[in-house]
DNA sequence: ATATTAACGACAATCATTACAATATGATAA
DNA sequence: TTATCATATTGTAATGATTGTCGTTAATAT
């Protein structure tokens, strides 16, 4: 079976683009930090140690690109910067995220859970829906295990 | 019964803060324009209106203050600006936003939708949640009945 | 070899947001 | 009243993320 990689370049092949070695050291800094959140900035600080030669310009470009082939998904936490996480293979939707305001830490959820929230959405708002974001605020189970004994006080 | 504004003074008071006449410009623009998702800038030139000599910084400083007593939300739709939102009185939660891609409208849902979705988090997860973000991008409903024909197409 | 074109890299420009320094306001104490 | 202290404001400078420009490079076609 084909890598990730090569599938990945088949869809910037169908679009027209090529896969030039600046994009796929990019691409496979992300397929190397899938785990993250990495902002264009941390993007192009990894990619540099693989292609010192390359400018930021061209990381923010390829990222622009490969959101608009929905390889990666553009997020905002609300702190400042636009963050890059590579769409599972396959999924129809954006994955969730729970986001500590201990801590922090940003963990996802890759299950739906918003079938059914969705199907009141199209049908009381008339609505068609093609992507949504959805973002829990709150301490981490990390965060509350290591201060249980807080609680009391 | 007291007004909104004197509920909100209350607030800045039992916080420590006063209702200034710039603080008080700005929260009486965000009441006349609760329907809307205003951006910094937005809040500024409309309430330059009112009090001309008011100051940008002052403006961004008033809703970082509103924020922080969670009188307002703020809210990123990914387009480079912060948006303010005047939460509804005595809702526990952030409503959710309906983004059209089509003509860009923002449409909101105040009910709640989520409470079996948080249940299932905080169990599952063991993430105590504290506050949620839940955009859907779309078609509104405006959009697609204009373009009913040309479904067909 | 020459022309064409997509993609690059370096750097300048832009835009939102924040930091700063000087001034004002308002309450409190002498 | 006048001095003092804290808070808030203003205009402006600085910052930081992102985008635009432009001359160059590299791959491809003629
Ligand atoms: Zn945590
Ligand atoms: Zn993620
Ligand atoms: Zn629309
Ligand atoms: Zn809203």
């Amino acid at each position: 079976m084909e890598s990730r990689i090569e599938r990945i370049k088949k869809q910037l092949h169908n679009a027209k683009y090529k896969l030039t070695p600046q994009r796929e050291a990019t691409v496979s800094v992300l397929l190397e930090h899938e785990e993250d959140h990495l902002s264009a900035e941390d993007v192009y600080l990894l990619v540099k140690d693989k292609s010192p030669e390359i400018g930021l310009a061209t990381v923010y470009r390829t990222l622009e690109l490969l959101t608009e082939l929905k390889v990666v998904d553009k997020i905002n936490f609300g702190d400042g910067v636009s963050r890059f996480d590579l769409r599972q293979e396959g999924a129809a939707h954006f994955h969730h995220h729970l986001v500590c305001i201990e801590c922090g830490a940003v963990d996802e959820i890759q299950e739906d859970l918003l079938g059914d929230v969705e199907q009141i959405v199209e049908d009381r708002w008339n609505f068609r829906i093609k992507d949504h974001r959805l973002t829990f605020h709150g301490i981490c189970s990390r965060c509350s295990e290591g201060n249980e004994e807080k609680e009391s006080e």
